[in-house]
DNA sequence: TCATTTATGTATTGATCAATACAAAAATAA
DNA sequence: TTATTTTTGTATTGATCAATACATAAATGA
């Protein structure tokens, strides 16, 4: 199946790579067309006809830097042997991604469009329910060690897994503000510090 | 000294209050001068004569939102007798004003303005300024427990600080995600339960 | 009364944005 | 070669935005 037409003119996962590089540091709104164009090196009728929207990028370049940035954070979970490596590693690895960039950019599940009834609510809802997702990933995990009883029955997982989410979250926020990849692993230490009490039987 | 000229045909600080509402609902960018001034029940040339631009009138915003909702959760820090129990305070305060509006909004400060690089920096600076300057608050609280021999020697007070402000932000996150003011407190349970293995002596 | 000062409402400005129209270019198929 | 298909670069479109021009209204001071 030899291609019609004129081939294309640019690598097409690239200049993804590039998108997602501009919406990480700027988020949804602020990426305007000229720099999105300008650091894929394309002019816009290209990026249309290879991307079909401005929102159509984006959830292409989410998709992208989930498979990413996220995977080394996220896939492991499942593969530990015990919860409390999985939410460890989860925080080791979240303090390393959010601080992998100069200056350190956060999450941009996180921060690309915090606002719900913003400009492009589609955008934002979208973005919730990816955290929404990582967090049940959390509780069911948690679940499971109960299930085989690394942790007491009687462990309120749900609460625990929003705990570890948030102090997740939060950790976009504080990198945004210049925090250190060392004051990072700090917080995700701190936090682990509660697991034995979280997880005493009552 | 009476007023010359025409008196005002509006209350300055109620405009504000509701200026306020569209900003911490919104964000900066996404409030637009029209929504702006609807809600201010002006129109843009009496917005402009009062409070001069868009980013000004933000800035006085900013400044009624920590009058108002803010000063309910960190006034108490310096009073309190002891650190924990204004950390405590805190976080507790904290879950409940992130949930005092339907649907719950997070923090003004923490979502306002998340691109340090968007399409104002100076706001964006503000608010990271205030948000360093909370968990300044907390370690400066921290430290005066060390004195007063609450903690002992040794207590790695920023690193304290640190992770109960990456809490306090990750709320924001979750509270515009959907969670309820019972799972906020229980993230602040979750928080707390860290505390007596963060402020043991080696 | 009349000049001065400040606020208001209507309408508009220039800038910027996402998206597209159009014709030329570069490939394949017949 | 010639017709067909797709991409590319230039230029433009309509919408929206923050901010303002201007004439009128409503107060005070003389």
């Amino acid at each position: 199946m030899a291609a019609r037409g004129r081939p294309r003119g640019f690598d097409r996962e690239t200049a993804l790579a590039r998108a997602m590089e501009v919406f990480w540091e700027r988020g949804f709104d602020n990426a305007s067309l000229g720099e999105l164009t300008h650091a894929m090196g394309i002019n816009s009728p290209s990026l249309y006809a290879a991307f079909g929207s401005k929102e159509a990028l984006f959830q292409e370049a989410m998709a992208f830097y989930v498979k990413t940035a996220g995977s080394g954070i996220w896939e492991p979970v499942d593969s530990l042997a015990t919860a409390r490596d999985a939410i460890a590693h989860v925080l080791d690895a979240t303090a390393r991604a959010f601080t992998c960039r100069d200056p350190s950019r956060g999450c941009m599940i996180v921060l690309a469009s915090p606002q719900p009834r913003g400009s492009n609510p589609s955008i934002s809802r979208e973005l919730e329910r990816h955290r929404r997702g990582n967090r049940d990933y959390l509780e069911t995990r948690l679940r499971r060690a109960v299930d085989e009883g690394e942790l007491p029955e009687g462990t309120n997982c749900h609460a625990i897994a929003t705990f570890y989410a948030t102090v997740q979250h939060g950790m976009s926020i504080q990198a945004r503000d210049g925090a250190s990849r060392e004051e990072l692993l700090g917080v995700a230490d701190c936090a682990m510090s509660a697991w034995d009490s979280l997880t005493r039987p009552d």
